[in-house]
DNA sequence: GTACCAATTTGTAATGATTACAATGTTGTA
DNA sequence: TACAACATTGTAATCATTACAAATTGGTAC
């Protein structure tokens, strides 16, 4: 029914990352929810359902779970973005709306003898530009 | 003697924007500094030869060059960092030193069908990890 | 040279995301 | 039950960036 968050829940056992209540509902949103939601969406989301949830807190289980290779940062914007899927792609945003869509890249293309003996921990490809439903609202005279 | 420097200001010529007394400095130590300077490092090494300088000035006219396409901007550090080289280029940001490589990269293999009647403006590759130099210290056990 | 307008610069204040920190609450264990 | 380690919470601080209004500059027409 949910594999992904299952399996996720593994992986913070097999880290030995305790998984408290207010940890797992911000797993959860972010396998409910791939828009790559800022704190703010997590927070707003979640606090319906726990009154008492502190902001620090979703700040705090992010950084955790991006240290443990977990989710993954989007920069570039007014305030970061989360994505629990660390497979390879690239993310286009849209200057017009804040979207932010998933590309597939292959990164083994990007392989650099510039970078001979660096120790290369991440890598991303941020694409911008305007969306398609952008596009076509803006030929609509909007 | 400055190819580049006098291509810049020709281009900004052409796109008429004023080339103030300001402007073409920080437009100078751009050229002449090529460690994707901070607005920080621009101001701090201007306003010893211009102890009038305003940080909103480097502010604003990073935002002009920025917008004019002259420069480029690199996102991910808290601080910002700007690049006057527009050409296809990936960035590599060291972890422990924070200094920004840069490494030949060509986009075209990134063209992607998901993108498919998306307007793309900007393309951007980021890797971080360790650079060679703090992994040579590293080694040493310091 | 002077008057005038627009563009530019400047400094200060506001904004807002993120972090620091200390107090409180929770959990598991002997 | 007692204790220690860990989590959570709320508030306050930080700090890069932006907003804004006043002062300055530069060019143009007279």
């Amino acid at each position: 029914m949910k594999p992904l968050y299952d399996e996720l829940k593994q992986e913070l056992k097999r880290k030995n990352i305790n998984m408290s209540f207010q940890r797992l509902k911000v797993l959860e949103y972010l396998t409910d929810n791939r828009c790559h939601p800022t704190v703010d969406m997590i927070y707003t989301a979640l606090h319906e359902d726990i009154p008492t949830l502190s902001k620090t807190t979703v700040y705090n289980t992010l950084k955790l779970l991006v240290e443990a290779g977990l989710v993954k940062v989007i920069v570039g914007e007014s305030e970061t973005r989360y994505d629990i899927d660390t497979q390879d792609h690239g993310h286009f945003i849209c200057e017009s709306c804040g979207a932010i869509y998933d590309f597939s890249i292959d990164l083994d293309l990007l392989a650099n003898s510039d970078l001979n003996h660096f120790q290369i921990n991440d890598k991303s490809v941020y694409f911008k530009g305007i969306c398609k439903g952008c596009l076509k609202n803006k030929g609509k005279g909007k």
